[in-house]
DNA sequence: TTTTTTCTGTTGCAATTGCAACAAATTATG
DNA sequence: CATAATTTGTTGCAATTGCAACAGAAAAAA
């Protein structure tokens, strides 16, 4: 389970004129891909933070998933889509890159031996996206507000080691990330506040049970 | 992307001899496997159909994820636990592999190519997986019961490729799986009838729109 | 620095959802 | 077949959540 899973490390060995990669980079705010579902496309997040969002046909925003360094996605992974349109945007600079599903299958030149590292971790990054998702959809799967944001609020302390934080999220991102209303969120915090779950300053949490 | 996925095709080369790999049959009812969270286990459903279970502090059941043919699941993808206990329940008669994930990796006897058959494809069963829980994100993301629904009968009724389907759960259970109360989901199940989005007769439905 | 934009925090009210309880129908089990 | 257990369908009521609207704070842009 202890494999490197920092790609940047090979970066150097990625041959500059393989066609079968691309690499571009992003500025906060830049739409890095629209999910349009036809190129097989799977992209894979160097350095940066980016977020993956949808709107429904009501307006609402959901932020389906939150990506930092390693994180791999594209629409290789929404073969049965419901409709509506997702698109991953950059919340920070970003390097990304960028292949095609069935050029990851075959080798390159010899001197481009990223792609064989690439294709060795392929699983693990895999399996590391699987975990990532399970865990989203404990929280979504959640029945209050109250409870996704425990939920929420455990999953980043047992990331960080500790039961202060920093949310990397603003809490209007925070309520599109628990599909919920953002004012109402914003009540039941006040409430763990109240009821002594939680401080709170600015973004920065802690953690006052357990 | 079409690659063969079912590996039961396979079982006739794994050796009866191997420790890596443990076979095992379960009736309906019967759990399959607990996430204790320890032996990193992977499991493969060679055949059957099985439900991955949490019941939360308030006694809240929901179905986290519901199996068929080929599908893996096991403590491997629960690193981060937030809390609760996770089961796999057989729905109807199962056959289950399991395998420890670092055994895996590891080479068996030369008589044993099931392994290597595994490994091979262990890819695309991850892909399919991610694939499988986005979608199951993006339901858990929508707002309402109703969306909720539409939602689940649109996913069922693109895998069928019809607008009429039986739905694959009970409807206390289909409950638990979009993580909604059950009486609300049946009122809700009403006003689409007659609203005119749909016919159902038991748990046979028919899409009127679109 | 000033202005504009976005984010936070709050609240009343309405809509949705959950809870509890029950009868009828269906399915499992002895 | 008879009985038990589970599932479906329904409803009134309570609790939770969403919506709308706004003011002040903070952050970004000019």
């Amino acid at each position: 389970m202890n494999i490197d899973l920092n790609l940047s490390n090979f970066m150097e060995e990625l041959d500059h004129n393989c066609k079968k990669v691309q690499k571009k980079s992003f500025q906060k705010g830049e739409v890095i891909t629209s999910y349009i579902a036809k190129r097989n496309q799977l992209c894979l997040l160097l350095f940066g933070e980016a977020d993956l969002i949808r709107y429904d046909l009501n307006g609402n925003r959901t932020i389906v998933e939150h990506f930092t360094n390693n994180d791999i996605f594209g629409e290789i992974f929404y073969t049965v889509n419901t409709n509506n349109e997702l698109f991953v945007e950059a919340k920070k600079t970003c390097t990304v890159l960028f292949f095609i599903y069935d050029d990851l299958q075959q080798k390159c030149t010899k001197s481009c031996s990223f792609h064989q590292v690439l294709l060795d971790r392929l699983s693990s990054l895999y399996l590391n996206k699987v975990i990532e998702l399970n865990t989203r959809i404990e929280l979504l799967s959640k029945r209050t507000i109250r409870e996704k944001l425990l939920g929420y609020f455990y999953v980043i302390s047992s990331k960080n080691m500790g039961k202060t934080f920093q949310i990397p999220f603003s809490l209007t991102d925070l309520a599109d990330y628990l599909s919920i209303d953002r004012s109402a969120m914003m009540r039941e915090i006040k409430m763990l506040k109240e009821d002594g779950f939680i401080e709170k300053s600015g973004n920065r949490i802690r953690l006052l049970y357990k």
